[in-house]
DNA sequence: TTGACATATATAGGCTGACTATATATCATA
DNA sequence: TATGATATATAGTCAGCCTATATATGTCAA
């Protein structure tokens, strides 16, 4: 079953941050890491992160810098700001009453604490 | 806190399919009865529900009907038909992976399972 | 009686986020 | 030489939810 994609919309940005949170990253390598991480579930294609990754930066959520690869084209780095570890954890509370909210509706009538 | 809205995107469908499972809702009842399950957490505007409903009626997933109700305007119950049940059933198990997935990621690195 | 508020539905217009398509550039391999 | 993997980037599009606004009825207070 294809996943819905209209259910991953919003959400991005929170992961990519949660990717930083552990090392420097550039896009392509964050891409690869998104879908092993996610159990294949995420396929984030360049086309949406690396719009997503300038907007962080624009934010002051990361700070990219420039490192020369053993081949290839160089790769642009990605590190979490301060401000970015401050912003990743409200996104994951954020996401934490979302999903709770979630499961409550989910669970349906029959439960307790039902307002 | 504040919920971050970009979070909600694309379950709504989803989350009000799901409380018509249990019985026939009109449109009001429903914003007042999303609020109560989710614990105060989603706040679902008329501007984004009439349309939602419409979108699903064109969809075959749910059938309206007027009822005139004791006072004030006639009100438009919807029910959730066949089709509507099974693309429920098919976007609930999408959640499931999805949250699952996000899960995944936020829990980190160091854990068990890596791909 | 009139103004505010809750009930109840509806549409227009805008914003954001992710997508596809496309462009660029390097290197390995067939 | 041309295909594919690596690596980054932008333009244009589409979907989903928002705000603002319109309509209509009933109740309650000033």
């Amino acid at each position: 079953m294809e996943l819905d994609k209209s259910l991953v919309s919003g959400s991005m940005a929170l992961l990519v941050m949660k990717l930083l949170e552990e090392k420097d990253l550039y896009g392509y390598e964050m891409i690869e890491l998104m879908k092993n991480r996610s159990d294949d579930t995420f396929h984030l294609k360049a086309g949406s992160l690396y719009p997503l990754l300038h907007g962080l930066e624009e934010k002051g959520y990361v700070e990219a810098y420039e490192q020369e690869a053993a081949a290839g084209k160089p790769r642009r780095y990605y590190h979490l700001t301060k401000r970015g570890h401050a912003a990743l954890s409200e996104k994951e509370q954020a996401w934490e009453i979302y999903a709770r909210a979630v499961r409550r509706v989910l669970r349906g009538g029959v439960c307790l604490g039902e307002a």
